[in-house]
DNA sequence: GTCTATAGTTCGATAGAC
DNA sequence: GTCTATCGAACTATAGAC
């Protein structure tokens, strides 16, 4: 017998509440808070618009859930990989940086489940200054950019807690950057560089964001 | 006699058209284009709501005014960097960098302009894809970088092309994070980290990006 | 859980008097 | 150039039937 707890696990295909996630995930991207509209994401995600109402109460909570699903999942993936880091040895700061920033390079790239969505929206939000981009921030990034400037610190000795801070930040803005796919590196370079190679971009970033960090960190007025 | 033509160089007190610009730049840059609203701009501006459709049009139009005023100051101290720099040889790179980074850093701290307001604008469609961040990402900055980038590679011979595109915009994005000052430095800092220190910001910046650079230009796989 | 219907706002844009 | 008045459309959110 089929009663209400034996949800198959496979994907069905209505899933009210993940199709209105993604729906609005794409909404909130493309057209930023304000101009996305609960009567579209109901209409792109195939439901009635009072279902979203049922689910998420209203726009402020969609976003937030929103948000919340996928920086689960990254900064799930980023606690693994700092608590891997320094079971053994110090590890080099290559290597540290490169786990902070592959995964959530690599979750932008994930087209097949409308990651480059996401990488749109994260970028807005991160460098925006109003209160609701602010709360979802401190809310749901700002645990894990503690814990790796900790571990940058670790790693790097010389680095001061300011400078730690300022290459944290600097360094995801840069991965951030790229993720966001706007297709002007492409245009700018006549099509030589191309914003979908996730280990040329990964590679790129963890380059850029060492080198930097480490000019940070042998400043004069240090 | 005084006619149209002999308007008073001083500032007036009641400027509509400067008055509105100013408004606009702040609600789009606090709400975002689809949160902001005509009749807002035009309250905070102290201007009737129809003049805003007098002077401008529409909403796209004026999106587009506010975004053109600022570019024009900052691109046009850019470009007459670059035209001094390479008069007399060769600068360096760190030299080029801030002739590049400064002009954008200090209007986005001339509070009493109101440049903080559009620091935060030039973040939100710099990094966006939808299609007027784009296009006015594409009108009014495109051109810069593109001398910038060709000044990066005469500096710096050793730089591919991809690799100065991308470091271009390594460079503008991290110096286009701390402009947006979102607070989140100081907060992860707990106050160690300063917005408002300009110098400090172009120093951190500069030195940043230029060894960001140079790691991009010597990577094996060059 | 899913739907219709609708209340109650707010929006962009225009017409037309002065 | 400045204003009032307003049209028509879109919006968020809720109430209530099924």
């Amino acid at each position: 017998m089929l009663t209400q707890s034996d949800k198959p696990t496979r994907k069905q295909s209505k899933d009210s509440r993940a199709d209105i996630l993604q729906a609005a995930e794409r909404a909130f991207a493309d057209l930023g808070f304000g101009g996305a509209s609960i009567r579209a994401i109901a209409r792109e995600a195939g439901v009635n618009q009072a279902m979203i109402h049922y689910y998420y109460q209203n726009k402020d909570q969609l976003f937030s859930a929103v948000v919340a699903r996928r920086s689960g999942e990254i900064n799930s993936r980023r606690d693994d990989a700092l608590d891997a880091l320094f079971n053994d040895a110090i590890p080099s700061l290559e290597v540290l940086m490169e786990a902070l920033l592959r995964p959530t390079i690599e979750i932008g790239h994930d087209d097949a489940r409308g990651g480059s969505a996401y990488a749109r929206l994260i970028v807005s939000f991160n460098n925006a200054a109003d209160e609701r981009s602010q709360r979802v921030t401190e809310e749901y990034y700002d645990p894990i950019a503690r814990r790796s400037i900790a571990a940058m610190k670790r790693v790097m000795p010389a680095l001061s807690e300011a400078d730690a801070v300022r290459g944290y930040l600097f360094s995801i803005s840069l991965a951030l950057s790229v993720m966001a796919k706007t297709g002007r590196a492409a245009r700018l370079s006549q099509g030589l560089c191309d914003d979908s190679d996730t280990e040329e971009i990964v590679a790129n970033s963890v380059a850029f964001a060492c080198a930097g960090i480490r000019a940070l960190a042998s400043k004069k007025d240090n």
